[in-house]
DNA sequence: CCGAAGTCGTTTAATCTTGAACCAAATCCG
DNA sequence: CGGATTTGGTTCAAGATTAAACGACTTCGG
């Protein structure tokens, strides 16, 4: 019986131990990937990752986006995006304008100023991100993009 | 030449889109499952994810770490480490002790009370986990563990 | 039309995080 | 040995982030 019990207490143990790995790898794959994105965007740029993160979301969408919109598709919360358009707006990169119909929204979008800046940053972005999955063959990138997909998809239903 | 002109720079804003796009699914999963864990480790535990890790990687070494090597290990400054530290000790988690034979390092370790809260909140954690990841074929986990090995490697070499 | 419920954005307190400057101890090397 | 360099940790200011409470506007169901 004590062995009985034994076992399954090892088992509940280490029964997940292999899903732990794989997130822990995840977890040390984007913490890389973004230490050095934030820090070549400080460098170079003089810029925080949270801002080019909320420019470029409103470079896809020139007709600018609420605050809102903004929130959901960082995956952060409000009260977060309050601030960082806030300091965008007094560093000149975007501006914001009262919503057209819905009077409790606000909508936000890049200056000209903002656009260019964003331009010359994202061309540099897209290198560095390039460099850091070089060593990583075409082939296993799109295997890659396909389990992603998958835990994505696993990750909503859970 | 302005046809050529034109497909040079059509190519190079085309070039690297592909491993854009993989960065940003990678960040949507990462993002996706810390949020969940965070949540829950605060509405369950009332513990925040960074104290969490930071107990994590203590509970694997008994006797203790600097806090220059836990720094190396959760991929923060020192500074970090100090203050989340500190509001550790206060809580009755972890506690400092000078090191051995260095006498400019501190080393960390959990109490006792520490240990306990660390493997009831690590039970339930692993559970998220495995519960975020269900839906991934175990082949599938293999694979994306693989693939990740390698943008690892890939990322370290850059 | 009106009240209930939901959505949008702000504010606040607490915590987290970084980067830079700094002091102290250890290590290197000439 | 002794100065130069490196390493370990703290401190500080600025910014980022969350959760929760709130006020204002919108939408929904009678």
């Amino acid at each position: 019986m004590n062995a009985v019990i034994d076992r399954e207490t090892l088992l509940a143990e280490v029964a997940h131990k292999d899903e732990l790995r794989l997130w822990l790898r995840l977890l040390t794959c984007t913490t890389m990937i973004e230490t050095t994105i934030r820090s070549r965007l400080r460098e170079q740029f003089g810029v925080t990752l949270p801002r080019f993160d909320l420019m470029a979301q409103l470079q896809k969408i020139p007709a600018g986006l609420t605050l809102g919109e903004l929130s959901r598709r960082l995956m952060v919360t409000n009260g977060n995006v309050t601030g960082l358009v806030e300091r965008l707006v007094v560093a000149g990169e975007v501006e914001r304008a009262p919503h057209p119909t819905d009077g409790r929204a606000t909508t936000v979008r890049l200056t000209s100023a903002g656009r260019d800046s964003f331009a010359t940053m994202a061309r540099a972005h897209e290198g560095w991100v390039a460099a850091l999955f070089a060593d990583v063959p075409p082939a296993d990138r799109a295997v890659l993009m396909e389990m992603l997909g998958r835990l994505k998809r696993s990750v909503r239903a859970a």
